[in-house]
DNA sequence: ATCATGCTTAGCCATGTCGCTAACTAATAT
DNA sequence: ATATTAGTTAGCGACATGGCTAAGCATGAT
């Protein structure tokens, strides 16, 4: 069986909510502080302080606190696995499809000898 | 801010779970029934059907019963929305990168006039 | 020195998820 | 007719998740 891979799994389970995906979204425009990324959201603080710290245990933000303040910033990279996967998972899927085809061809052969 | 997209919240959740990739990837080399499925990973018969219902209900997989034998077949066109998501995440970024690179021009301008 | 701001921590609650066993149904094989 | 096979349903338990409030703690403003 295919070994367990946490860190995509981890990856997958942070874009999968609407919140954290809206938070990223938000940041692929710029950094910003946590208060800035929360009011959007209707939520209260500590809520949003933890899909902060989802976003950032996976690696997706950095942050980094000055005074008493704490900036948020996208890490774009962190996404690539994510598409590695889905594009390994079409490759297959395009190799099967090819395969498929190539037996066809065969029945067809076969059936004009 | 971005409205609730459910759908996509599921398909990310379903593609959280290391049991459900494993379980695509296999089918990704062609359909197979559940306790083929069920095999190799060490599960239980009723979770790896809570797994396939799960990929059913987001249409990552179709599923039909002939006799007592139900066979499980992918979807591929059901990853789309996510690969989607993750190019216009990519997109955004892109921009702001060319809108800094713009302002660092401008700057640079500036410095020289 | 005091107050307001911005986050942080602790802890509660409802709900969801993932695993299991046990018992059931339906189809096929003997 | 009976036994086996393949899936299904029901329901349990442990833990994770996502929301909240209340209280704490620095930092910056007055």
């Amino acid at each position: 069986m295919a070994k367990h891979d946490p860190a995509l799994s981890q990856l997958f389970h942070a874009l999968s909510d609407p919140t954290r995906r809206a938070i990223l979204t938000r940041l692929a425009e710029g950094p910003a502080r946590v208060t800035e990324l929360s009011e959007p959201t209707g939520l209260r603080l500590p809520t949003v302080m933890r899909h902060l710290s989802v976003l950032e245990e996976v690696g997706l933000i950095a942050t980094a606190k000055d005074g008493r303040v704490r900036t948020c910033a996208i890490v774009p990279e962190a996404l690539a696995p994510a598409r590695t996967w889905l594009d390994e998972q079409r490759s297959l899927w395009e190799a099967r499809l090819g395969r498929l085809e190539a037996m066809a061809m065969k029945a067809m052969k076969e059936r004009d000898r």
